[in-house]
DNA sequence: TTTATATATGAATAGATGTTCATATATAAA
DNA sequence: TTTATATATGAACATCTATTCATATATAAA
C-alpha cells in the first residue's frame, strides 16, 4: 500500500464517519442478526422514529443499508459483508483494549 | 455477535469516529510506512504543524499512536496492527465501490 | 373515501469538532 | 546563557452534525 491520494484519503475519512456516531452503529448492530423496519429499529435501540428515519438516510447514501418494500413498511438491512467485518474489527479493537 | 450494550457502542462509534477525520487519515497513512516526527509528518501531508499536533493529541489519547523521544524530536508511530488492520479494511471498502 | 399507520423530510437548535493564531515549554546548538 | 528548533496547547472562531418538532407522503384498513 502506497500513499494515498488526497481525495482517496478523504473518502476513506468519510466511510469511517458514518460508523462515527453511536446511532448509527446501534442500528448497525441490530442489523446484523436480522433485517428490520423502521419502526422495529426505532423502538429496539431505543431511538425516536425520525432520528432513525434521518441516520438510515445518510447510511443509505453511504450504500451501507440496503431496503425493500413490504407492505406499507419499508425493510432495511446491511449492503454487504463489509459493513460487518469493518464494524466486527472495532468491536475486536475495542474488546482488546 | 449478540446485541450490544449502549457503552460497548458509543465506545465503538467513538474509535471510529477518530479514524473519520482526512487530517488523522493522512497522519495514519503516512505513519503507516514509517514512524515519523511531527514535523515530517506535517510536511508530508502539507498541514500546519499545530494543527496535526493536536490530532496527534486525539490519536495518543485513543492509543492509535505511540510516540518516543529522540534529541528535540518526538517521532510517532502507529500503535498496533489493529490501527493498520482497520485502514486497510476501510481502503478495501473504498477501493470496491 | 376516511382513518390509521409507517416512513421521510425540512427547519431550527444545540452541541461537537477542526483549524488558526499566539504563545508556552523543552531540548539542542552556539 | 542566549538563540534556534521542535512540539504542545489554550482561546476563538467557523463549520458541521444529530436531534427534535412539525408535517408531508404513501400505503393499508375500515
Amino acid at each position: 500500500m502506497n500513499l494515498l491520494d488526497d481525495d482517496l484519503t478523504i473518502d476513506i475519512a468519510e466511510l469511517f464517519k458514518i460508523f462515527g456516531d453511536s446511532t448509527r452503529i446501534k442500528i448497525i448492530n441490530v442489523l446484523l442478526q436480522n433485517e428490520l423496519c423502521v419502526c422495529d429499529i426505532a423502538s429496539k435501540i431505543n431511538i425516536s422514529q425520525s432520528a432513525v428515519s434521518h441516520q438510515l438516510r445518510i447510511l443509505k447514501q453511504a450504500k451501507l443499508v440496503k431496503y425493500r418494500k413490504e407492505g406499507n413498511c419499508i425493510i432495511y438491512s446491511l449492503s454487504d459483508d463489509h459493513v460487518k467485518k469493518i464494524f466486527l474489527l472495532g468491536c475486536e479493537h475495542i474488546n482488546e483494549l
